[in-house]
RNA sequence: CGGGGAGUAGCGCAGUCUGGUAGCGCGCUUGCUUCGGGAGCAAGAGGUCGGGAGUUCAAAUCUCCUCUCCCCGACCA
């Protein structure tokens, strides 16, 4: 490709609107332009970037044994009121109507159609295990889009669906998906980690995610220093306290009220009672799709919502308004306790062992002291709500864990038989018994993952693109156009690199060297060529590889071997992770 | 949907408080000179100041309404 007749808008300054580097750095490089927020055309360069990431995830999923076919984005409503998704996935669903009026959807995943194809096609075990894939534009209309392609409203995603006769064969399916997964982010040469991950609206039974380690990453990650556990923050558990068995010789003191004016804190209260948050119990009251409840935990502990909800089985858990705390405790925020409260109380596995402990005794500025389990409050379950904290202990190995950042790039679910249920896709199994479908579903996030290189790969003076993904292998700059041996021979290496497969841009823009050398840096191109005076009178080429800034001379004549074994070089090192 | 910020030339911004000729840098066009890290000089092109209504002799600037975008919070590739 020449560069004169590629559209390769560059840019020297940041967008306004761009906050995070990939962001930036797509936009300056050319490579994407928003149409809305939320929604990005690619341009060439983009594309290429694109297509190599699907080129590997293609050879990767074909690998596996996976088929590729393309479902549709328009999908009737009819189809998503069979699994009750219609009214579940809220918002987040684009909704529209036909020229008849019949209600459709813009698919944000496709479990219900991928399910209609399998339960009228699938009819005997013998037709499974089965993978179908497809990458394909998805919308899913998010709250608050953010940070260019990294979480888009519009984005490319690759999504494949297991069909199995049972858990078995649900669970070798799932291992095939998690070593393709990992082959294929190991390819696109990312540092990663694959992490226990939530199932959320998806649904299933268990789930990993696999995310690529960036500062700017959306997520946390809780990672056990000694032994491989690693979960996203949402899931990760701590190793528990046990409760001390039959108390530790000390006899609870009565209960008591006290006076605390004012004290809506854990801080304020435990200031003014001289305790440590540690010896207080946080009663929070929350607002579900199946009424209030509240929720216990350690004073210095926060709740984590989302296990709150699972626990619950509740798809809607909010911290619950001033007046529905009023209703349901009597006070005010602050003084919320779990005495003699008639709601759902859930507690965390935390106030298990705690003895004499503080709590609000929903009544204004007032709180309990030396209050005890059973005796005092009457917990309806014990559950694992707690937000995991660095330094926590490892649920596995009881080392301490460690927090990182990450960007989500892949998802894997076991789905079970929630979409194969609800649709009705069966099958007969080998005793001519009919069963449902057993599913597994597999995402990742096509311009997510490039965006996901460029935050681990770029520096001061634009991306380094990891040579697999790379939208070019190499480009070739020659130093000054009007010098005619210089084009002369810039062409002949240029055709030469094209004709043995290297995928090569040729910088033949009149423009002075350093906007070329700028230009070269930004967008990233592994390896350049630069075509010099000085060097060509001795019949040498210099090479420079953009992600050390190493560079050789070499003879005009050993280009294509050199640059091919640098080439291979880099595409075996992104290997080696 | 809450909370904060912004819409002025292709991009980045000033001008708005205190109404009165629409400006700067980059980019773009032409010419000459330059050519190993975003060149110099000269001459140019390019704007319904997001949109609508109002106040006024006069509105980018004041008032009201609206649209869009960005940032901070609720699980999502």
């Amino acid at each position: 490709m020449r560069y004169s007749q590629f559209m390769l808008p560059t840019l020297k300054e940041d967008p306004a609107e761009a906050e995070v580097i990939s962001h930036k750095l797509m936009y300056r490089a050319g490579m994407i332009r928003k149409l809305a927020a939320g929604i990005y055309s690619y341009l060439p360069l983009g594309l290429r970037v694109i297509q190599k990431v699907e080129r590997i995830i293609r050879e990767e999923m074909n690998r596996a044994g996976a088929q590729e076919v393309l479902l549709p984005c328009i999908q009737p409503a009819e189809l998503w009121m069979e699994t009750q998704r219609w009214e579940e996935y809220g918002k987040d669903l684009l909704r529209m109507k036909d020229r008849h009026d019949r209600d459709c959807c813009f698919g944000p995943t496709h479990e219900e159609v991928i399910t209609d194809i399998a339960r009228r096609e699938i009819r005997s075990y013998r037709q499974m295990p089965l993978n179908l894939y497809q990458i394909q534009t998805k919308f899913r209309d998010e709250i608050r889009p953010r940070f260019g392609l990294m979480r888009g409203r519009e984005f490319i995603m690759k999504d494949a669906y297991s069909f199995d006769a049972d858990e078995a064969g649900l669970e070798k399916s799932y291992q095939e998906m998690y070593k393709a997964y990992r082959r294929i982010f190991t390819r696109c040469g990312f540092t990663f980690k694959v992490v226990e991950a939530e199932t959320g609206l998806i649904g299933g039974t268990a789930s990993h995610e696999f995310m690529v380690l960036a500062q700017t990453g959306e997520e946390t990650i809780v990672s056990c220093q000694s032994c491989d556990y690693a979960a996203n923050i949402q899931k990760a558990e701590a190793k528990r306290t046990r409760p001390r068995a039959k108390g530790p010789g000390k006899t609870p003191n009565p209960l008591k009220k006290v006076e605390t004016p004012d004290m809506k804190t854990v801080a304020d209260v435990t200031k003014f009672l001289k305790v440590r948050p540690r010896d207080l119990v946080k009663t929070l009251i929350f607002e579900t799709d199946q009424g209030v409840a509240a929720a216990l935990i350690r004073g210095d502990r926060e709740i984590n919502q989302t296990k709150l909800g699972t626990h619950l089985g509740c798809e809607d858990v909010k911290l619950a308004s001033d007046d529905v705390v009023l209703g349901a405790t009597g006070a005010s925020k602050g003084f919320a306790g779990p005495v003699g409260l008639s709601v759902k109380i859930i507690a965390d596995y935390s106030i298990e062992p705690m003895v004499d402990f503080v709590t609000g005794a929903n009544e204004q500025d007032a709180h309990y002291i030396n209050v005890n389990l059973g005796r005092d409050v009457k917990v309806d379950q014990f559950a694992d709500l707690q937000m995991v904290r660095e330094g926590d202990l490892c649920p596995r190995c009881g080392k301490s864990l460690s927090f990182f950042r990450g960007i989500e790039v892949g998802h894997i679910f076991k789905l079970g038989t929630k979409y194969s249920k609800a649709l009705k896709a069966t099958y007969l199994d080998e005793n001519g018994r009919e069963r449902e479908i057993v599913m597994g579903c597999y995402g990742i996030g096509v311009g997510r993952t490039a965006a996901a290189a460029i935050e681990q790969y770029h520096d001061e003076d634009g991306i380094i693109w990891p040579m697999p993904i790379a939208p070019f292998q190499a480009i070739v700059v020659p130093v000054n156009n009007k010098i005619a041996a210089l084009m002369k021979t810039a062409e002949g290496i240029y055709r030469l690199l094209s004709s043995n497969g290297v995928e090569v841009l040729l910088d033949d823009r009149d423009s002075t060297p350093g906007v070329k050398f700028k230009d070269a840096d930004l967008i990233g191109i592994p390896l350049r060529l630069t075509i010099g005076e000085k060097n060509l009178k001795k019949g040498l080429v210099e090479i420079r590889r953009r992600k050390n800034g190493e560079t050789t001379l070499i003879e005009k004549d050993k280009v294509t071997e050199t640059v091919s074994a640098l080439i291979h070089e880099e595409m075996e090192a992104s290997l080696q992770g």
